[in-house]
RNA sequence: GCUGGUGUGGCUCAGUCGGUAGAGCAGCUGAUUCGUAAUCAGCAGGUCGACGGUUCGAAUCCGCCCACCAGCUCCA
């Protein structure tokens, strides 16, 4: 109830915000204005594109219609009546919508003042209701959200009930730019871009690189152990293969392809996905349910020919490796499997950390847009059954979104929020009834029958760049100590110490620990500062008194100053610390 | 791809009306040997994102690319 309070009251800032806008450019037309979880928006259309620099002309202009406290006012108007309406005021995108209304709905309006929307409603009864507000953001957004249709301008902005909501809310909004990966993970040097590479194709400097070195260790073991196979396949592949798998028909404006397709001769691609590659293994020799369930993993590199808009610091970028895999079973082992996918995902997702942070959706096909999928609608409709009395039984709790699948098979997507509140995929579990087929792939039952194989698609930890994103916003960066690319670092506290601080540095890497040391002629006060902005979780002072005493003075980034101790202590504390988390 | 914004040494920024670049921090060298951030002195580092154009003269004006940011669309 509470909730939709909010809402309401939102919905009629976005109506003050749409008049505020009337009043200022008469000539603007108005598409649609909602409520969102985090505040509203309103599109419009305009002549000339709106800018940061008008949001303060809006704004004082919604405070003066708060303040005249009009009262709103709901009405319905039949179906002619209401499209003579807004024939009269010059709306077209409004003329729209009410076309599109079924029949026999109401057709309802409110109205301000001298301002009336269209609007399902419900409302706050006066404008004075709207008491803390921020106008944040204008950008452009298709109408209906197709981007064949004009490009509106959108503007983004947030209410709540009081003052103090509104100024947390903004604070906590500022606080977690300051996690945002893409410019923290580029402070602390976890990677960059660099415009002669190009777009979408990040630099992983050491701090990233061994991240991402340890989580695919982490993987790769664990994966062993749970009975994968593993494979290493080529990174690229002549056009042949991507139209068995149906690459080339569905998904070829993503692919690099090298080679005039229209000329004579061989056309190569990059791999968008991996499972062409991988189902050669499969179809190297005959296959018999002795076979299956075949689990086959692989640390894959993939290449996408994302539009130039899309990418986003290590979160979408053209070239990535991820924790690939498929999974050939019978119908008989498919709950079974499908059970062991989402089994290893959450252990992974709970050793990273990520376990609370994540939201489950249930991806299915668009009946409406068979063009985008392969196979028939019966088929479809069958294994989407099939996959969610699998996602009941185990009692995921999962959302709907149809248009989601890939354009195989229905996915289980493990979705993450970024610092921004956008959704994006960490990890995804698919059921592909398709390819098989398309791939000739069978394997000869217990009656001696050839069959083809459900095959799973997943991936156990996502890919790398976006969960190594992911992480430096959970943690600010400030990683777990088993992920720590650097674990602890030496300060020598004058130049007289350097050698034993050598020596030491030398213990903590032959112990296995990821150790570097400062050892500039800077003040001791300064070397610590460092350490600290770059969140390392150990540091270790070293002096005159412990170079006698063969001890160190720990300092860690959460407890502070942990006084001296022997250094095999530590070691051996910190050691058995930096373990990787167990199943 | 679309809408808007941004692009000056590693980082943060200054650069007024066009007169061919400055600061702090970081770096390096030397001195200092200091116990919880910033001692002293010096040095080095930039074809002002790229390429065209206007101009006697462009970091400043125009055009076109490229990259980065937010959003839309698309997606792991």
């Amino acid at each position: 109830m509470e909730q939709d309070n909010l809402r309401t009251l939102r919905h009629t800032a976005s109506h003050v915000m749409a008049q505020a806008v009337k009043r200022i450019y008469p000539d603007v037309r108005l598409a649609i204005g909602p409520a969102i979880d985090t505040g509203f928006y309103y599109d419009f259309d305009t002549a000339t594109p709106l800018t940061q620099e008008d949001l303060p002309k809006i704004e004082a202009e919604m405070k003066k219609i708060i303040k005249e406290n009009l009262q709103i006012k709901r009405y319905e108007l039949p179906r002619e009546e209401a499209l003579a309406f807004m024939e009269k005021r010059g709306e077209p995108y409004k003329l729209e919508l009410i076309r599109d209304l079924p029949e026999g709905e109401p057709i309802s309006f409110y109205e301000q003042g001298e301002f009336t929307d269209l609007c399902a409603g419900p409302h706050m009864r006066y404008t004075s209701a709207v008491k803390a507000f921020k106008l944040l953001s204008v950008t452009g957004a298709y109408w209906r959200g197709n981007e064949k249709n004009k490009m509106l301008q959108r503007i983004y902005g947030t209410a709540f009930k009081t003052r103090e909501e509104l100024d947390a809310y903004l604070a906590e909004l500022e606080e977690a730019k300051k996690r945002d990966h893409n410019k923290l993970g580029r402070e602390l040097e976890y990677f960059t871009t660099v415009d002669v590479i190009g777009q979408g194709l990040p630099i992983l400097m050491p701090k990233g690189a061994r991240v991402i070195q340890i989580l695919q260790r982490f993987v790769e073991d664990e994966e062993q152990r749970r009975g994968y196979l593993l494979t290493k396949t080529p990174y690229m592949a002549k056009r042949d293969l991507y139209k068995i798998s149906g690459h080339w028909d569905h998904y070829r404006e993503g692919m690099f392809i090298m080679g005039d397709p229209d000329a004579e001769g061989e056309v190569f691609a990059l791999r968008p996905m991996t499972c062409p590659f991988q189902f050669q293994y499969y179809l190297a020799r005959t296959r018999s349910y002795r076979d299956l369930p075949m689990r086959l993993n692989e640390t894959s590199t993939l290449f996408r020919n994302e539009a130039s808009g899309e990418m986003h610091g290590l979160i979408r970028v053209r070239q990535f490796t991820i924790s690939e895999g498929h999974i050939a079973c019978t119908p008989e082992q498919l709950e079974d499997e499908f059970r062991g996918c989402l089994d290893l995902a959450k252990f992974m997702l709970k050793a990273v950390g990520l376990d609370d942070s994540v939201s489950y959706r249930f991806s299915k096909w668009d009946e409406n847009n068979k063009e985008k999928y392969i196979g028939s609608a019966e088929q479809w409709e069958a294994v989407q059954d099939r996959m969610r009395a699998i996602l009941d039984d185990l009692k995921i709790d999962y959302t709907e979104a149809s248009g989601e699948a890939a354009f195989y098979g229905p996915k289980l997507d493990i979705q993450i929020r970024n610092v921004y509140g956008k959704e994006d995929t960490l990890i995804t579990i698919q059921i592909d009834f398709q390819l098989a087929k398309r791939f000739e792939m069978v394997y000869t039952d217990v009656n001696g029958e050839k069959k083809y194989p459900y095959v799973i698609h997943r991936t156990s930890i996502g890919c790398y760049e976006r969960t190594l994103a992911l992480l430096i916003e959970k943690y600010a960066g400030a990683m777990p100590m088993w992920l720590a690319p650097e674990q602890v670092r030496v300060l020598p506290i004058t130049e007289r110490n350097r050698e034993y601080g050598a020596e030491v540095l030398n213990k903590l890497r032959a112990a296995g620990l990821r150790a570097e040391i400062d050892s500039r002629n800077e003040k001791i006060g300064y070397k610590i500062r460092e350490a600290q902005i770059q969140k390392l979780p150990y540091m270790l002072l070293v002096g005159d008194k412990e170079a006698e005493a063969g001890m160190v003075s720990v300092r860690s980034r959460s407890g502070g100053d942990l006084g001296p101790k022997a250094l095999d202590e530590f070691i051996a504390q910190a050691v058995a610390e930096a373990a990787a988390p167990k199943a």
